[in-house]
DNA sequence: GGTTAGCACTCGACGAACGAGAGTGCTAAC
DNA sequence: GTTAGCACTCTCGTTCGTCGAGTGCTAACC
């Protein structure tokens, strides 16, 4: 699945071309216009459209027509049928992104602070975090926006506490240089005091601290064999952790919000479509690879099916990463239309990753 | 917000009847066969379609067509226009829940084992149950379903825990005995060793356990001038506990699911409506209002604008309750089309109660 | 050679006209 | 009290023609 390779199609583009063809500066900025006007209206655009709207050198209709086949014959155009207008393709919109890179579009002051107003908070938990920073942007956008915390595959170790919450089961609070995990279970012997537990805590956070959780695992056995005493609870205790080492290779907060915004878009009209978009959204797995891959990548851009799931077929998803603690990525990601508003979108996962990074930092 | 006045009604109709008309035995079988109608098909019934589906004693469409006439006289049929078919009017379901009732539905066992499944696990965390048994009865009964876990006000304490997570932050642990809350921050003296941690939850666990969340108040202050040594932690603590008080009137553990399902029905294939129903979905508030209320009844309907949100006008929603432990009530709500399949619901209703009371007390 | 005016052509959207079908209410007869 | 018969109403789907937006091509223009 190629994601990005812009880079490559304008160097094609601009020194080949195709069929005797070149991509000029003029191509560039109808087809710009082009886009700018599907973004705002899904309607397919026509070349009167164009002169009309928009500054492209007081050109009439008919060269607009001749550059729009051109355009169309390069890949970027495609015709919904003929007599009917243009809308951008795949392809036009990845060259579109690629120029807004160049010249990193801003956030207006308002929205900024706007913004940032958002994220501030006296709150520390990754899990909470994320889920603000995700109301931020789908609020900000209007797209739905999905945000990931780091993989835990390489978070360390700091602490583990176990806490009584019934007769027969402790809360495991397992807690790293990252995030604080508090939703593991394991059952203990009825007859353990507090005090016992307490000193068990204590136990597993001196053999484990400053581990990676995925070396748990050789640690975990060594334990077992010193902690002669509360055999059977080490063995539910070790269990328990050997399950989220066995995760941890998956395993990263995920928080979703504005998953209805899709309903105000006409590509999702239909709630059939709408319905299948919403329940994809549901299911972990599917968002988590939607996420996860070119981590590297300051951004990343997928189109239509190249998102990897059929349900998003009408869809683009932008995506950015933050840094949480050391050089732990998480990332978000914003989902919506095709013809995404992806100058705002840019502008604002800039604006939060850069908050998020210094709030989960500083 | 009278939302369960069938009795009176039944005497109101029985008795004196309206305009020298009366409810009889046959009119009822007849309102009977175009609910049922109605439930299935979403199209307004007819009287030949009656007398061809449904078994009324072998009447013509002409005597039916007289008895529909009366029963929209008596307000249990609306017609959309002339010429349509009639469909039940909001009066018209209750009384269909009523006798719904008398005979209470049951489930098929196949069904009923497939839901106690899906109920089974070694999972004893509120939260997790909730979600579980709302997730279930989403599925079984394919409308949105919301689960409430019971008012935090009349818990008891067991027990307070502090873990630290962080140099200047803590977890606090709240176990009750229905419910563990681990979601509440503070900010502890960096100082403090794991150890003074321990000593102070232990005297907390120690003043407040066996007391009611409502009036740990009196308590708190009195805790204060006893712990000298910690005051600054402890001012946060009691901070934290403050505020669990303070929103323990309102607050309950609540899980939504099959959200998206309400896409099915006719009702809601307009996106905008849908968005406004999703959104609604989306605010607590309004989810507790709904689920609270007559939570002395075994079972709750409200059709229409009596649910008290306008996005909701076409849907109905039954609610059942269940037990937590001794005698804190839960509420079970399972919302859709105002012509839902009211006997599945209420048998669904009925299982899951009953199999989630018991594993919660058992 | 690039640009543009002009023109014929295509195709979807929209609305009017129309018939079919489902349903009702009324009346008169059983 | 029940029902057959009938006139009437209203919605829905279809057809058909018109309108308008948009295209591509050609020929003229600078």
């Amino acid at each position: 699945m190629r994601t990005w390779f812009v880079r490559e199609l304008i160097m094609e583009i601009l020194q080949k071309g195709v069929g005797g063809m070149e991509m000029d500066e003029r191509k560039l900025r109808i087809l710009h216009a082009i886009i700018d006007d599907y973004i705002l209206t899904a309607i397919p655009v026509g070349s009167r459209t164009i002169t009309k709207k928009y500054d492209v050198g007081g050109l009439s209709s008919a060269t607009i027509r001749n550059e729009m086949s051109d355009l169309e014959a390069l890949g970027y155009l495609d015709q919904p049928h003929t007599s009917a207008g243009r809308i951008p393709s795949a392809k036009a919109y990845r060259l579109y992104v690629e120029s807004l890179l160049q010249n990193s579009p801003q956030l207006s002051a308002l929205e900024a602070s706007k913004l940032r107003g958002h994220l501030r908070t006296r709150e520390r938990q990754l899990g909470e975090l994320i889920r603000r920073a995700a109301d931020a942007v789908a609020g900000a956008t209007n797209y739905t926006t999905v945000v990931a915390g780091p993989k835990a595959l390489d978070m360390r170790v700091k602490s583990v506490q176990l806490v009584q919450v019934a007769s027969e089961t402790a809360l495991m609070i397992l807690v790293t240089d990252a995030a604080v995990f508090k939703d593991t279970t394991v059952s203990v012997d009825p007859e353990l005091s507090p005090e016992d537990l307490f000193q068990v805590s204590r136990l597993l956070t001196d053999h484990l601290s400053g581990r990676l959780i995925s070396d748990m695992g050789g640690c975990l056995n060594a334990l077992l064999s010193v902690l002669g005493e509360h055999t059977r609870l080490m063995q539910t205790v070790l269990d328990a952790l050997g399950r989220i080492e066995l995760e941890a290779t998956t395993t990263r907060e995920i928080a979703v919000s504005g998953g209805t915004n899709i309903l105000h878009y006409p590509e999702y009209s239909d709630t059939a479509k709408a319905r299948a978009f919403l329940n994809a959204l549901e299911t972990r797995e599917k968002l988590r690879a939607l996420l996860t891959g070119s981590q590297s990548m300051a951004f990343t851009l997928r189109i239509g099916l190249e998102t990897g799931m059929s349900e998003m077929e009408d869809c683009a998803v932008v995506t950015a990463s933050y840094q949480v603690s050391g050089d732990h990525l998480g990332t978000i990601g914003v989902i919506g239309p095709a013809r995404m508003r992806y100058g705002h979108v840019l502008s604002v996962l800039n604006c939060v990753g850069k908050s998020l990074s210094e709030l989960l930092n500083g």
